[in-house]
RNA sequence: GGUCCCAUCGUCUAGCCUGGCCUAGGACGGAGCCCUCUCAAGGCUUAAACACGGGUUCGAAUCCCGUUGGGACCA
């Protein structure tokens, strides 16, 4: 059994997309499985703006979802002289023949056959002209078998035949002397010695093209595989009309990779009913066979609930992790320092089942860190009303005659107190929430003072009966009961 | 236009290869109820699909043909 190869081959448009990363996650699974290896190449050979930049991206990109690579990143136009001496080796053994028809010509004759009903197909018409060494602007055109059947046997989708009839004898190097796709890709995977082409559908009807060049150049044929596209929800192609298509907008919107990655593994495969996988369970039942064969709308709600399974499932020291950069760049640096580990472990415990994303825990984490609070002008306005400010007074001097916290004391502090005045809980509770983080929504209280300690809870109460005490600044009166 | 691919709840999918276990299962989302100091989480319940038409067969979501509808590629 010889080494199994893949590879994943994006072409470098400014970012990583997420159609891409699924693309190299099936190719990645199967290489982690096989004990194979993971090339990855960057197709630029026709993408004139090919920068620096997106190929960081792309490497970027792939860093941030965990899928690493064994050879790489290649470049194809570094690799340009390696295309071009394998079209003249074709050339001289017969393979290939300059054609010195120009543009305008072709352009001419694909209307004219148009016309006629005829597909627009090249002519042929320089294959026995034999030309020499061109004069001037010539391409190199390859000679595409004239009759029978090319079949494909996919890993996905079976077994596809195709007529050689409809192939055309295809440019493998332009005028300009650049190869074309068609052409530099059956060279990489052949020099590569790539064993399994995976990529996108899309490529499905150019596999025919490249079988022969793979017989022509004296190549091992791969075994190819073409995945489903991934389509918005107007079932189009996923673009940017659908939301964002970058994985790294993702990272930005406080998704986690592993959310990201089991998501993507999801849409066009499957394991039974199976929802959730960790990334070696992944690598140990990835098969094509459970492939999908059709195409997969993109879900954003069904990602974001992945999203949250993993912030309120996932190792609580990982989620910590992914959430310390958010809260640094949200200017909770100097905060974030003067804290223990621990301490931001038992904070993230707390809020974590009431997030969907790390963006969202920032918000929510906010009133834990400093001395004091910011009140939501609304929430102080409705609940931190005088009528609650005695009581408010009244319970932070029975919490004060407590020597140390204690919840469930505390609690039972407060449920007496609630008793004695002959209100509901919930009309002590929210002014108390209110006071001590400023919002109408927080986890349960009594968890909020135990990571508030002791001595903030007692100062934010304080602060709160104050409030409280000076009334709405406002001029409506308040209306609820 | 030509060639190729695809078709199960709104969405992701199981089942299809190897027909009967399918009055079609799970998940997201929706609806309702329960729990409850708020917000969540959780629990329970519920609506919701085999594109259509022919065949083959005792029997078809499953096999075959066609239609329709999507998509890709070549230009």
């Amino acid at each position: 059994m010889s080494e199994v190869r893949v590879r994943f081959a994006p072409s470098p448009t400014g970012f990583l997309h997420i159609g891409g990363v699924r693309t190299a996650l099936f190719n990645w699974l199967f290489a982690r499985q096989q004990r194979g290896v993971f090339v990855l190449r960057i197709e630029d050979t026709d993408q004139s703006r090919s920068t620096d930049a997106s190929i960081q991206a792309i490497v970027d990109g792939m860093h941030w979802v965990g899928l690493d690579w064994d050879e790489g990143p290649f470049r194809q136009t570094e690799r340009m002289e390696l295309y071009r001496s394998r079209a003249f080796e074709l050339l001289e053994r017969g393979k290939a023949y300059w054609c010195i028809c120009t543009p305008e010509e072709l352009e001419s004759r694909r209307k004219e056959a148009e016309a006629k009903g005829l597909s627009p197909r090249y002519d042929g018409r320089c294959r026995n002209l034999a030309v020499g060494s061109p004069p001037g602007e010539a391409a190199l055109r390859f000679k595409a078998p004239q009759e029978g059947q090319i079949v494909v046997e996919d890993l996905i989708k079976g077994r596809v035949a195709f007529d050689t009839s409809v192939l055309d004898d295809l440019i493998i190097l332009r005028s300009n002397g650049y190869p074309t796709y068609n052409f530099s890709v059956v060279v990489d995977d052949g020099l590569m010695g790539i064993t399994h082409v995976v990529r996108g559908d899309d490529h499905l009807t150019n596999t025919p093209r490249q079988i022969p060049i793979f017989e022509a150049l004296g190549f091992p044929l791969p075994h190819f595989g073409h995945l489903p596209m991934i389509l918005g929800s107007d079932k189009t192609r996923l673009s940017k009309r659908h939301g964002a298509t970058s994985i790294m907008a993702y990272k930005e919107m406080g998704y986690l990779p592993e959310a990201m990655i089991n998501y993507l593994v999801r849409l066009g495969w499957s394991h039974g009913d199976q929802e959730i996988f960790s990334r070696q369970e992944l690598i140990e039942k990835f098969s094509w066979k459970n492939v999908q064969t059709s195409p997969a709308v993109f879900n954003p709600e069904k990602l974001l609930w992945l999203n949250a399974e993993y912030i309120k499932t996932g190792d609580i020291g990982r989620v910590v992790e992914a959430l310390e950069p958010l809260l640094a760049a949200s200017g909770l640096k100097a905060e974030l320092r003067s804290c223990s580990r621990e301490w931001l472990a038992r904070l993230v415990l707390m809020v974590r089942e009431r997030t969907k994303t790390l963006v969202e825990m920032v918000h929510w984490v906010g009133p834990y860190f400093g001395e004091a609070v910011t009140f939501e002008e609304e929430a102080a306005k409705k609940f931190l009303t005088p009528a609650v400010a005695p009581v408010l007074a009244k319970l932070a001097a029975r919490f004060e005659a407590l020597p140390s916290f204690s919840k469930q004391r505390w609690e039972e502090a407060f449920k007496k107190l609630v008793e004695e005045e002959g209100m509901k809980l919930g009309q002590l509770a929210q002014p108390v929430r209110v006071a001590l983080t400023g919002r109408t929504a927080s986890p349960g209280l009594f968890e909020v003072m135990e990571v508030l300690g002791r001595e903030r809870t007692l100062s934010r109460l304080r602060r709160g009966m104050e409030r409280a005490a000076e009334g709405s600044p406002s001029p409506e009166k308040p209306s609820q009961s």
